[in-house]
DNA sequence: GACAATGTTACAGT
DNA sequence: CACTGTAACATTGT
């Protein structure tokens, strides 16, 4: 699922559901699917109401009125669904917690693989040091900022897009897409990218990110909007998941290799090492 | 049955 | 020490 641009569409989605909302309880099933960083019940969000939601690399903060947070992260195939008081969720078979609203609304937490995460924070403090281990925001940085932290990175330059303590919120498919539009190799060494190339890069990956946000994210396989609505980009993508299909610029196959542990797709013509 | 899947982290091996 | 690859988490679909 979820890289930045489908997180980005969760949270601001649900900024103009939620806000304002009071909650009557959080309920998990199963003990295992709520961390609490600071050793404090999930009863300090009963009445709480709901201040605001933000997104920090793959995070998705609820922000409560008593400065506690709830952090959810959706790993590969978690979802978040609001549902109305009158919506069942019978359809919904790996349901792993429900957030409960004074109004009979309710925010589903369903996660196919049950590798998603919901944290509870009870003040900044103890939330902004759990943030900490994450890099720069994409949409955030100066692309001269990006280029001098990323042209003397050891290893190649996917698995280092990948890694979200250098730049949060890039995941899989947008790794493969935005090397695609700048036409590098996802096996080149970051030492071996000019400042040009790199220059082009973080310009491909704003590019990337903000034209799939425009289209509510990419939908391959579990990734839904809190209303149950799939991704748009999905049809836009160049290289990620068309192994063997024709290179939408020069017709060459895409292929598919594995970098970094992930399967990485490429234009062999159009990203030569 | 084997394998891969949008993520992250821990650990073994080189 | 640094980097790389694999396993692990759990489930589904091809």
């Amino acid at each position: 699922m979820p890289e930045l641009p489908e997180v980005d569409t969760v949270v601001s989605d649900l900024n103009e559901i939620i806000t304002g909302k009071r909650i009557r309880g959080l309920f998990s099933i199963g003990r295992k699917n709520i961390k609490f960083y600071d050793d404090v019940s999930s009863n300090l969000t009963i009445k709480q109401k709901i201040k605001s939601v933000e997104r920090r690399g793959k995070y998705i903060l609820i922000h409560l009125n008593n400065n506690s947070t709830i952090v959810v992260h959706l790993r590969m195939t978690g979802q978040l669904l609001y549902l109305l008081q009158n919506i069942g969720t019978s359809q919904l078979k790996h349901i792993r917690a429900v957030l409960n609203f004074s109004d009979d609304s309710k925010l589903v937490f369903n996660d196919t693989r049950n590798f998603g995460e919901i944290s509870f924070f009870q003040d900044k403090k103890s939330l902004t040091s759990y943030l900490s281990k994450l890099g720069r925001e994409p949409l955030e940085i100066k692309n001269d900022e990006f280029v001098s932290l990323f042209k003397n990175k050891k290893g190649n330059i996917k698995a280092n897009l990948l890694r979200q303590d250098l730049i949060c919120g890039i995941g899989n498919i947008y790794a493969d897409e935005s090397l695609f539009l700048s036409q590098i190799h996802p096996q080149t060494k970051c030492t071996n990218l000019s400042e040009g190339e790199l220059l082009s890069l973080i310009r491909s990956i704003k590019k990337v990110l903000k034209n799939a946000i425009d289209l509510r994210g990419t939908s391959m396989r579990d990734y839904l909007d809190v209303n149950g609505n799939s991704g748009k980009y999905s049809t836009t993508l160049n290289v990620y998941g068309r192994t063997k299909i024709p290179c939408k610029t020069c017709g060459n196959e895409i292929q598919k290799i594995k970098v970094a542990g992930r399967g990485t797709h490429f234009c062999p013509n159009c990203q030569q090492k």
